[in-house]
This record gives C-alpha cells, structure tokens and sequence, in this order.
DNA sequence: TCCTGATGCATCGGCTGTCTAGGTATACAC
DNA sequence: GTGTATACCTAGACAGCCGATGCATCAGGA
C-alpha cells in the first residue's frame, strides 16, 4: 500500500457525526469508534478532527450535549440530534449523494 | 433549491483534473468547462480553485504545460498529463472509489 | 509496583484547499 | 463603443483537518 494512504473526510465529518446520531445519543469518543468501525477503517476520525465538530455542530444548533456515564463507568458527554440536526442530516445526505454521484461518474467514465 | 446549495469540491479538484487531462491536452479554462458540462452543472470549478489547482499539479510533476492557440485564436495554456499524473490518477481514484462508498454506504444505512 | 494501553475529554499550531474578489487581455457581436 | 465570452493570474481570508500534546481514570500484565 502506498505510504501516502491517508484517510480524509473531505468535510463530510459533519454529516457522518450526524448520521451516527440519528441511531441514538453517543458520547464522542464512541462516535468516532463507530465511523471507524462501520467503514473497516476506511475512514479514521482524528480527536484533533473529532472534538472541533463536535462543538462546531452544537453551536449551529444541530447537537445538544449532556454529561453522564459511559458504559465503562466513565465520564462521558453524550450528544443527541436535534431537529435541526436531523433535517441538516436529510440536506447534507442529499447534496453528499448528488456531490459523490457526479465525481464518480466522472472518474469511472470511459474516453 | 436551498440558498445555501454550495457545489464544494470536497478534494477532489486534482483528481477530475487528471481524468480531464486523460482524455487529452486541454487548456485550464476548457478543463473547468468540461467538469461543469460532464456533471451537469453539479460541481462548479472556480477559477480561483482552478489556477491554482493546476500550478499545484504541474509542480508535483503530475501535469506538463505549453502554451499554445485554443480553438478560439486565443492565447491558452495546455496541459497534458505526464506518466505520473496517470499513475497519481489511478491511486486517486481507487481511493476515491472506497472513500466515497464507505461514506454513501453509511449515509444510506437504515437503523 | 510500575508501566502500558484503552478510554474519554480538550486545545493549539500549522497546513492545505477553496472561495471571493479583483486584475489583465483579446475577439466578436451589436 | 460597449458588452459578453474567452483565457489567464493573484492576493487575502477562511474553514476544516491533522499531528501533537495535555489531562485523567482504570485494567491488566510484567
């Protein structure tokens, strides 16, 4: 494999996060776990990457966060999706099938 | 369509580049012209991406330029896609290709 | 006992890519 | 002459991501 085998988000970290969401609240460090293990690692969540989204979300309204307990006993903030967040979460999917749909057709197209 | 219907790039603007240019020699404005026109004006290509994109390519070493006449009697710089461009183009694509299905196939999951 | 690794949060600096906005110049139609 | 399309280029700003680092807790092994 190639040494430069980076897994970029692209900006669609958001999205993502949001998506893992709508399955039910989630403190952070899970939600990165579950990108990572949904896609078999195909894409990796950085904590650098992770955390700024996180708040970046809950300031636009989309997130709301609580303190409380993980499974392991520790503490953990939870986020939940607000219902801005989920129709955020409808538009962006969209404009993601849209966006992704035309790059694909354009890299897999024959002269 | 929302206001906000933004046609990011996400990353992706040296990667159609390429594909563009495998085609054959083209000039940066043709290449704009191209993607927008294959996609049906889903992902627009600004100029100020654009210039830029290319200038970042040709120092990489992935593209090569002339200058040359365009169809139109004007002044134009050609590229054309050297062998590492070609090389570069199929590495990109195939992560591309596994970026962009790991992330349609999360976004598309139902609960 | 000490050390490592996993869990969980957070921030900082720097880089890269994109956009906005401007500029230059030529050709052609009106 | 004036506008429109073609064709190039750059500067400045900004957003997102990454790498590094820091803090704290707990389990398990050497």
């Amino acid at each position: 494999m190639a040494p430069s085998d980076k897994k970029l988000l692209h900006g669609t970290l958001d999205t993502l996060i949001l998506k893992t969401l709508s399955h039910g609240p989630r403190h952070g460090y899970a939600v990165a776990r579950w990108i990572e293990s949904k896609t078999g690692d195909a894409i990796l969540v950085e904590e650098g990457s992770l955390y700024p989204a996180l708040y970046r979300l809950e300031k636009k309204g989309l997130l709301k966060s609580e303190w409380g307990i993980s499974e392991l006993e520790r503490r953990a903030k939870f986020y939940r999706l607000t219902d801005r967040g989920a129709t955020a979460l409808a538009e962006e999917t969209d404009a993601w099938l849209r966006f992704s749909g035309a790059v694909t057709s354009i890299l897999t197209s024959r002269p």
